[in-house]
RNA sequence: GCACCCUUAGCUCAGUUGGUUAGAGCGUACGAUUCACAUUCGUAAGGUCGCAAGUUCAACUCUUGCAGGGUGCACCA
């Protein structure tokens, strides 16, 4: 008997050798890989900030994806699972600039060549924290072909499509309002925005001959305009006219128009047109064919248009505009008032709508032909529900803003005319001439939204369109990845998939919750309820963590991760330990072919059953039932009832008896330790090369029980 | 406002297409334990499956309404 066994499981002792046996066996690339009997079966790995540490989430993802990679590559697929690294480019400025602030220094005292620099030094020295951390936690994915984000055929990808979209008319450079953030300087995408309840004042002001209700006084400086309903009788008249509104700083003129969108039951029923900083007043503007006029700048603060004003702040200018107002006797009535506002999601600073030239991919088209997909069952979304949301999103979206006033992140390869700002894509990076005035070309300064590129990762990380990895892997199979990023990147990689390559990207999305620490609260750093994976994994084993992630949590809902929990599987890890130290102690020297009694039969039945059972969840994604299963079935009926039941036969004087039941406790072991490995992959792994009966020497390779 | 999800034991959650006495982990109580495992074993307490109505031979499961909680999207300035 191996000496191994005479003292409890040990995690760490172990995990470390194990990975490195895996990894030196090269056959986590599935070119390695022997007795392919089964087609390719492929996961992209959604690839992890390379700006930070490993957390329960990444622990999660980890955890679900090799489950499905370790099954299917017992099953004798051909399996591929390709990791990578994000650059993220807004996420990762975002947290360097707070690292910069905490060293009293600005990102706007830095070239962006200079900041990008930085930024790229601190990524690469995380970018290995974070592979490292993938390995701890047992991802069997082909390091070989590890792709980041910023890697040059990944970004000729990106750049080729594009050129694609331009050439098709997909992307277009327009004067469009966007979501401004004052303070990270760059404009954001809708979804980069969160809504907030406010308590802001209703204010009532004289314009001219009509009232206005409005919660932005101070920016009636940019009014273009007056709104009213084309049926609200009391403004009939003065629909198509101008009208001169007194201000703290002169007159104003304005067209009275009529436009659907102006509710007549609120306020005065009347609203003061802002096209340049508001996103309904610019549609609005745009059907009226209204001139709009900026009056705050990218700080913030009010310009010289705002003559006196000039140079406040958004909110100081409020409360001066409202005095002035007040002492003119312009200002009629003030209400409390509660609305929502968008704001900065990483900042929660109020966004400032602005019109300034962006590019922008028309979205129409792309989303019906993402909804066709999943309509027709070419994707299928697990859970279920989500393919509605998913559709619902889909239905309602707006042209996307790609464009980003960030130095971290993939240049635009565009150039922009000095003198007539025309916009040319120029991929190659020749043109110097404006082809529509002949002014000086200079290059566009923004960055791609981060989304724009990881969009593309399913078909650029497997070389589209000539790679022999996209001819052999692509469509993938699975994306594995977490819900609350369905829009920002699922439903992109589903759009630029079928753009680029006719086909879906993926067959299947299996969506993941949020890890809430043991109260069911977010953990984050302030509250101190941060579970670091790493921290577990030495405490508990690395299995123990998997399990206790996997186990009993269905697909898309958000858990709570308990230390208790991770402890009952570090506890049921030795069980299976001392499962086999019993099984092997009594079978030493029992090798010889023996006639099963019917006893035997019926458990080795029952066994198969399971067996069968455990595959049919495998098949249809339902691993928390799998692994839940497994574990009640080794422990309570395994350990509890069988080996209780065998010690009589086995202590006992009945040779066939005794031998039927050690080779049938021998065989479930075998199985049991396959059906256990997707799950607990470390502790599987090192009983089975301490097996003195294993013909397969790795249970990483070998074959899944029928 | 619209959409989606959730509500099951003290706590955290499972429950696949409706089908016997509704399950797990942790916790609690009592007990056992030289012979794989104190990281053990046994026994027990604990649930009118949010509320109400409906469909059905049969509902935790399907339908409708209501209440509470959560999430997403869009907004009236």
């Amino acid at each position: 008997m191996n000496s191994k066994f005479t003292k409890p499981y040990n995690p760490t002792e172990n995990e470390s050798v194990i990975y490195e046996l895996w990894e030196q066996s090269g056959y986590f690339n599935p070119d390695n890989l022997p007795n392919v009997t089964e087609g390719p079966f492929t996961i992209i790995m959604p690839p992890p900030n390379a700006n930070g540490q490993i957390h329960a989430g990444h622990a999660l993802f980890v955890t679900l994806e090799d489950i499905m990679i370790r099954y299917k590559r017992m099953r004798g697929f051909k399996t591929l699972w390709l990791p990578g690294t994000d650059h993220a480019g807004f996420e990762t400025q975002v947290v360097y600039e707070k690292k910069l602030e905490k060293e009293g220094r600005s990102r706007f005292n830095l070239s962006r060549e200079e900041l990008y620099a930085e930024i790229m030094d601190f990524v690469q020295a995380n970018k290995k924290a974070t592979e490292n951390g993938m390995r701890q936690l047992g991802a069997s994915c082909d390091w070989s072909r590890e792709k980041f984000t910023l890697d040059p055929d990944i970004i000729q990808t990106v750049y080729a499509t594009f050129k694609q979209m331009s050439d098709d008319g997909l992307v277009y450079r327009g004067e469009r309002i966007t979501n401004w953030c004052t303070k990270h300087q760059t404009s954001l995408s809708d979804l980069e925005t969160l809504s907030e309840t406010r308590k802001d004042k209703l204010y009532y002001m004289q314009y001219g001959p009509l009232v206005v209700a409005t919660v932005r006084p101070e920016t009636m400086f940019g009014d273009v305009a007056v709104a009213v309903n084309p049926d609200d009788e009391r403004y009939r008249q003065y629909i198509g006219q101008d009208i001169l509104a007194q201000t703290p700083i002169g007159e104003l003129k304005l067209k009275v128009i009529a436009d659907e969108a102006v509710e007549k039951d609120f306020g005065t029923g009347a609203l003061k047109i802002t096209p340049a900083h508001d996103a309904n007043d610019f549609e609005i503007g745009l059907r009226h064919n209204l001139p709009s006029v900026e009056v705050i700048d990218r700080y913030g603060k009010l310009n010289e248009k705002a003559g006196k004003y000039a140079g406040l702040k958004i909110e100081a200018a409020r409360e001066a505009v409202v005095r002035d107002l007040t002492e003119l006797g312009l200002l009629l009535k003030t209400e409390d008032y509660e609305h929502d506002v968008s704001v900065c999601y990483k900042c929660g600073r109020v966004i400032e709508p602005r019109i300034i030239p962006q590019w922008f991919v028309k979205m129409k088209n792309l989303a019906e032909q993402a909804v066709k997909a999943v309509k027709n069952k070419k994707i299928q979304i697990i859970p279920n529900h989500q393919e509605k949301v998913f559709c619902h999103w889909l239905d309602n979206i707006r042209d996307w803003n790609i464009s980003r006033q960030i130095a971290w992140g993939i240049p635009i390869p565009a150039k922009l005319c000095e003198k007539c700002d025309y916009a040319v894509v120029d991929i190659e990076n020749q043109k110097t001439d404006c082809p529509k005035c002949g002014g000086r070309l200079i290059k566009d300064p923004d960055t791609f939204d981060t989304w724009f590129s990881s969009g593309q990762w399913p078909y650029a990380t497997l070389g589209y369109p000539t790679g022999e990895d996209y001819r052999n892997f692509y469509p993938t199979d699975v994306m594995e990845t977490a819900g609350d990023i369905l829009f920002f990147w699922v439903a992109r990689m589903v759009m630029f998939g079928l753009y680029r390559t006719g086909q879906v990207p993926f067959q299947t999305v299996y969506l993941h919750g949020l890890v809430r620490d043991a109260k069911n609260q977010k953990m984050s750093k302030s509250k101190g309820n941060v579970i670091d994976p790493a921290v577990i994994a030495r405490k508990y084993g690395t299995d123990a963590l998997r399990m206790a992630l996997v186990t009993g949590n269905a697909a898309g809902t958000d858990m709570a991760l308990s230390e208790d929990r991770i402890k009952g599987y570090k506890h049921f890890a030795n069980k299976i330990w001392n499962i086999t130290r019993f099984i092997l102690e009594n079978s030493q020297g029992q090798n010889s072919p023996v006639d099963l009694v019917p006893a035997d039969e019926k458990l080795l039945a029952e066994f198969r059953a399971l067996t069968a059972d455990i595959t049919t969840d495998m098949e249809n994604f339902r691993f928390h039932l799998a692994s839940e299963k497994i574990y009640q079935y080794t422990w309570h009926t395994l350990a509890d009832v069988i080996l209780e039941e065998s010690k009589p036969l086995i202590f006992g004087n009945n040779e066939s008896n005794r031998l039927s039941r050690l080779l049938t406790l021998n065989i479930i072991l075998l199985d049991l330790l396959k059906l256990l490995h997707p799950f607990m992959p470390f502790l599987t792994e090192t009983i089975w090369q301490s097996l003195p009966q294993t013909k397969e020497k790795m249970l990483l390779t070998a074959r899944w029980p029928e």
